[in-house]
Formats: C-alpha cells, structure tokens, sequence
DNA sequence: GAGTGGTCTAGACCACAGC
DNA sequence: CTGTGGTCTAGACCACTCA
C-alpha cells in the first residue's frame, strides 16, 4: 500500500465490510491504533475522521468510535445529460422550446417552492429528441429574481437544465421520482399510446435558500430508465 | 464561528456558491491561505482536501487548486423502510411471504448480477400491506453462497431486505428505476387497474464483488413516488 | 476527575507536474 | 529545477461526557 493511511483505512473497512466488526462493535481508541500502526495521532484520527464522514463508524467523545448502524437505504441515480448520452453513443440530439412564456407562479408550485404566488417565473416547455425520435418531455420553471439574466437567454446551443447547471451553482436539491399513465397531449408528443406507463423525474433546486429552478421530465417507461452505481465507501 | 477549518471552509464556499469564484477559479495555494487566515498549513490543507472530496475543487501538484466544474446531475433518493414508514405515520403495516423457493438461477439473471447459470438462489415473492391496502410487491433473489443462514431463515418479524440490510454490509450497490404498466397478476395484488402505471425499483447489491441480493420492488405510480433530499456539500 | 475525540501547530520529506 | 499538493510527526490545548 502507498500510504500509510490508506493501509488503516483499508484494514478498518475490511473489518467492518466482511462483518468481523458487526455494527455495535467498538473500534480501537486512536492511541491504541497509534501503537498498533506505530504512527502519529493525527493519521489515524484522519482515518477515523474519514470513515465518520462516509459514515461507516460514529465517534462519541470519552465512549469511543463505533461501527454504524446500515444507514436507510438510498438510490444514487445518474441523471442523463442528452447531448453527452447522444455524443456517447453517436446519435444525434436536437432539442425543441416548444413553449416559452413568463408567467406569475401558480398556487401549487408556490407550495412545493417556497416562493410567494405570483412570483415572476420564466416557464420553458422543451422536448428532447434523439435520432428523430422524442426521448422525453420537460416542463420548467426558473425564478427570474435569482437567475435574471435567463430572461434573455435564447437557449440556442444548450437546452435550459445544462444552461442552468453551468452557470448557476446550487446548495439543496430535492427530487421525486413517479410513474404515470400518459394522457393523450403527453402520448401525441413523446409519440407514445396513451395510457403507457412514463417516469417522471421532478427536481428542485435551491441556492442558499433561495429557488433556482423547478423541472419536471417526463421519460417513455418503456424506453427509459434511471441507472445509479452506488458504493457506500468513498 | 467556533472554528478556524470551518470559518475558512465557509468563506470559500461561499465566494464558490455565490459565483464569484466561478467554475476554473484558481483558488489561493495553501501557502497563501496560510498567510490570509493566520494559520498552519495543515489546517488550510484539511479545508481543501475537504473540499475537493465533496467534489467542490479539483487539486493537482504545481497547478494548484480550481473551483470544479458542476458535476453530473445526479438523483439521492431515499429508499423507504415500510415498517419505520408506517409507525412514523401512525399505521399498521405488515408483510407476507406470498412465495418461498430454492431455485437454480436463470440465464437472464445471471448477466445482471454476474453469477453462474445454475447458482442456487433462495427466490422470494413479498407483499408489502399498510392498513390493509397493498403497498409494494417484492421479488427477491438472495445469494445462498453468500448469506447461507437465509436458508433457514424464517422472515416472521422483519421482511428480506430489512433482515439482509441489518446482517450483510454490502460494497456495491446498482439501482435502476423504470416505469412499467400493469399486467393482470400484478394488478390483482396490488389492488390497482391493469394497465396502471407502477414505479419499479431494482436494486443489487454486492460485498467485495460477491453477490448478495437482487429485488425488483414494484409500487403503485399513483400512491407512491421516490423522494430525496440531497446537498452537495456535506 | 479522567479519558476520549476535536482541533491546531510548526515543522519535515516526498511525489509529481510544469517550466 | 522549482513549486505545488500529499503525507506524516510529535507534540499541545480544549471540549465534552461519563463515571
């Protein structure tokens, strides 16, 4: 092993992954690792320090550090940038602004986002087509007070949420994953049977409390799905 | 601010949120942070190892350290656990094992999840039920050569994945998220129309490259939705 | 009070990438 | 070669928490 580090690190995480240090169970003090690994406090306290971040262990002052419990399961799913999918794969991507307006934010999505109704919003109904073929259907909102300067974007070359993603960092996120039946204007657009089962991905970002953006994309079911590799360790 | 790694973490994730310092910004060397803050280099060092772990700054030797550039889009959703979903809400749940076999696995199942043709697999059916209205059907696969105590296993107080997720820590996990139409069995145990669109979650999950488990965990699309909260910054 | 983790220092040497 | 980050040391003081 290169460092010093990594080797504890790898050893305590092996301990922990194969279940010879089940949850509950006390890891060694840092001076005991001192000994153990003949090093200075400050590495092995960076070890710990890590696997608490990544949760693996928890530390108590004067009770130690001990193994975690299983965190609640979670999904970490890649949201794919079309343009990026379509170079990949060597197809070709164009997307439509099939609607465009600035509208005063309704009651309900003054609800999910926090704002005040009537809030001043720019409203963007997009398809995304590959290879001719509508591979989905995203509503979104931006809130003009915290991006103004969309109000002038043409959104020529890149489609709103890579727009959006390069210029506007974000601090919270909050999404909803859904299935619904198409209804006749979603199945005339992504050119599918009404009634078919679509994936419906809703995202809401905010920047240091305040809304940025809310969009709501709408997948073929048969055609799509969401893909995440997760390891728990970093 | 009560310490000095934060403050100076703070400061910088600030000026990186607010766009002053925007994607491909140099940041100061830690020599320079040193002077600015009045403070070791260890210190400014951790902030920046920091930093560059959640995925905020990109370091490189000579060059220095940039703001990064906005990562992928990516969905955290949370997965929910019925029984701690229930008693938060205050309803009655309960699950039944509707099928229980020991099956060799099938070709299929063998390409997604890596094993041979023919391993033996404990096959589990579950019907996930609060306050008598059928939540989630759950077809599970547990590996018998990883977690042969299921075998014997009789899944009278918690359902599979609870059970799997307090005794097997896992390493790798693969989440695909579709939507589906239901067909006519299905249906029938969901209590849902034919046809209905319904949320399926599959996940697999394996330790140190061994299988453990696959569920495909399949919800009604109008009563249940995947949601998660997420910031970038940990 | 005692023992733990949390933080911080003022050095040091090394690896690596760019000049 | 130079300057950067990566790692590590051998101390130190503090905060918190349990006995």
């Amino acid at each position: 092993m290169k460092h010093l580090h990594q080797r504890i690190r790898d050893d305590i995480e092996a301990r922990i992954m194969s279940g010879e240090w089940p949850p509950g169970h006390r890891i060694p003090f840092e001076h005991e690792l001192m000994a153990e690994y003949g090093c200075s406090r400050m590495t092995v306290n960076k070890v710990l320090s890590t696997l608490a971040a990544n949760g693996l262990i928890t530390r108590r002052r004067r009770a130690g550090s001990v193994v975690a419990q299983p965190s609640n399961q979670q999904a970490v799913l890649q949201i794919q940038d079309f343009a990026r999918e379509a170079a990949r794969a060597g197809t070709e991507y164009r997307f439509k602004i099939l609607r465009r307006s600035i509208e005063p934010i309704d009651a309900a999505a003054a609800q999910r986002t926090g704002m005040r109704v009537g809030t001043k919003m720019l409203s963007l109904s997009t398809l995304h087509v590959m290879d001719d073929v509508p591979q989905a259907f995203e509503q979104r909102l931006i809130n003009l007070a915290t991006v103004p300067e969309a109000d002038t974007e043409p959104f020529k070359d890149d489609p709103p949420g890579t727009w959006l993603l390069r210029r506007v960092p974000w601090t919270d996120a909050e999404h909803i994953v859904r299935a619904v039946n198409a209804d006749g204007t979603l199945a005339r657009r992504l050119q599918i049977q009404t009634g078919a089962a679509c994936l419906v991905l809703e995202r809401r970002t905010w920047q240091a409390g305040a809304f940025v953006t809310e969009a709501r994309i709408t997948y073929p079911g048969d055609r799509h799905q969401l893909v995440g590799r997760f390891s728990p360790v970093a």
